[in-house]
DNA sequence: TATGACGTTTACGTTAACGTAAAGTTATAA
DNA sequence: TTATAACTTTACGTTAACGTAAACGTCATA
């Protein structure tokens, strides 16, 4: 028998609230146990929570979160129904590559700028030859 | 005299609503200039726009997303202002390396499932070896 | 036994980010 | 000159994703 967790377990750790938590088994991508009436995390319940929370630090809406999960535990029974799921993620996977790149590009346009910053304070720091853009003249 | 757009040129190139361009106008995010009673929009308000929409792709509230354009035409007048620009900007980059690890822990695991699943249908079209698990035996 | 600490359900409230409709303005085309 | 297309403002409506409060259950412990 493995680790169990609370709700309240859950919610530190991943610093939401009760709330949210059984909101997300409201909208079906939860169903932790119950031990009379209190929720019993599984270890799989807690991935799947981490699942749905960094989908939406990635800006996927639930909805689209629960696509995603469902995809990590559909049925793989027969080769038609994997092919469709195969598709699916390939479809999904275009979606983060596609974030993936808009973070890329962001850090890299601000890496450059926070350069140019840095440049342009140490211009200041030294005497300073009055504007920008002049060159090392001797 | 450089290009400008109007509200649907816009509109129409980032695939979002007239309403919704306004809308960032209303937070204070675009200042288009004014022809008579219309937005005429400059290619600086158009990065402007594309800027809070990658933010918003990659889940940032459009606080957030202020935020940032305000970093990228804050006054880097005098020293002090400029460290503190330079420091809210390791800030912003630190939230965007944070995003881009996501993406990139998501698209791991994910590509290894679909590596998974497409082995497994392999086996299916192989005739299929019963279970899975199987090694190939002669 | 009573008093927290932790959990539960139910239900209404809130906020961000727009959607949508109404009514008016302005330039161009027929 | 009228119509129509594209814009404008104003203002109320909508949805997702929770927040918050009320009223209740249950277990350990002082």
């Amino acid at each position: 028998m493995s680790e169990t967790f609370s709700i309240a377990d859950l919610a530190r750790e991943f610093e939401v609230t009760p709330r949210t938590i059984r909101y997300y088994e409201a909208e079906g991508m939860l169903a932790p146990e119950r031990r009379g009436q209190r929720r019993v995390y599984s270890p799989r319940d807690r991935v799947t929570l981490a699942l749905i929370l960094r989908g939406k630090r990635l800006g996927f809406s639930l909805a689209e979160a629960k696509e995603i999960i469902e995809l990590y535990d559909a049925p793989q029974g027969e080769a038609g129904q994997l092919k469709v799921l195969i598709d699916k993620l390939a479809d999904k996977r275009d979606a983060l590559e596609a974030k993936r790149r808009d973070a890329e590009s962001a850090l890299a346009s601000m890496d450059d700028y926070a350069t140019r910053c840095q440049d342009r304070l140490k211009e200041l720091e030294n005497g300073a030859e009055s504007s920008a853009h002049e060159g090392s003249n001797s």
